[in-house]
DNA sequence: TACCGATATGCATAAATAAACATATCGCTA
DNA sequence: TAGCGATATGTTTATTTATGCATATCGGTA
């Protein structure tokens, strides 16, 4: 519990990231994109999914795409006009996919920040 | 087994990526640090790791210095000149580390590759 | 002591990525 | 039918990150 890294492991944070690409190399699915795709579930808006996010409309759009382009039907059922301006909500196919990638960070979200915690532990040897 | 999704399941692949930063968000070690120390411990040398992992040696000499800032000691033993030029070696302390991280993901790999497949076979239903 | 190959480091350039800006379209509502 | 707010999308500008280039130092060996 006295080892030269001792005073410095309280400072180090943990991240990760966890993403899917085609076999180009092409992101098409990660921790983004599943963080978006939620929001909009929950705001049936675009806008306003990033708006809370901090992420341009733009790049957003352009990302999501990206998604439908290699799967090749929609996850996004998207409708512009009418009062409100218009609104974006998720496709069965969009929801299936959402909950896949919950699943999948719910499985192993635990096991990393265990694994963080025992490289802490062991620095402190 | 028969979703809109199953054509297209067999193409994708799973990338990640851990990580670690200070309180002010800087880098300080994961995945490629991770590899060079490793590749520089088996090398003894800088520029061999840089060469076979195809990274331009002043970047990653740039990298391993922020980790060393970091933590206030060096993690690396470097030598200048001599018949073969130098050569640089890790510390007790980089080995350490090293070992540490080695056992991080030896840890989550096969628990985040588990996933991946669950997630993958989760679309397929 | 001149040379070689690796470490050391500044600086300028390029490539990749994101942000900003600019419009256009759509369809309800006043 | 004028206006509003969200979706749609091209273009340009910034920011970030990596590469490339240049040069210096070091200390064995020929």
């Amino acid at each position: 519990m006295e080892t030269k890294f001792s005073d410095k492991l309280s400072d180090i944070r943990l991240h990760y990231k966890i993403w899917m690409s085609d076999a180009n190399e092409t992101g098409i699915m990660g921790d983004g994109k599943w963080q978006m795709l939620k929001l909009i579930e929950e705001k049936g808006s675009m806008k306003a999914a990033c708006d809370e996010l901090g992420y341009t409309y733009r790049r957003t759009w352009g990302n999501l795409k990206k998604i439908e382009k290699f799967f090749g039907f929609p996850l996004l059922e998207k409708q512009r006009g009418g009062s409100d301006g218009g609104h974006t909500a998720l496709t069965e196919e969009g929801k299936r996919l959402v909950r896949a990638f919950d699943a999948f960070h719910k499985a192993v979200d635990s096991q990393i920040q265990e694994g963080f915690e025992k490289f802490i532990n062991e620095l402190k040897k």
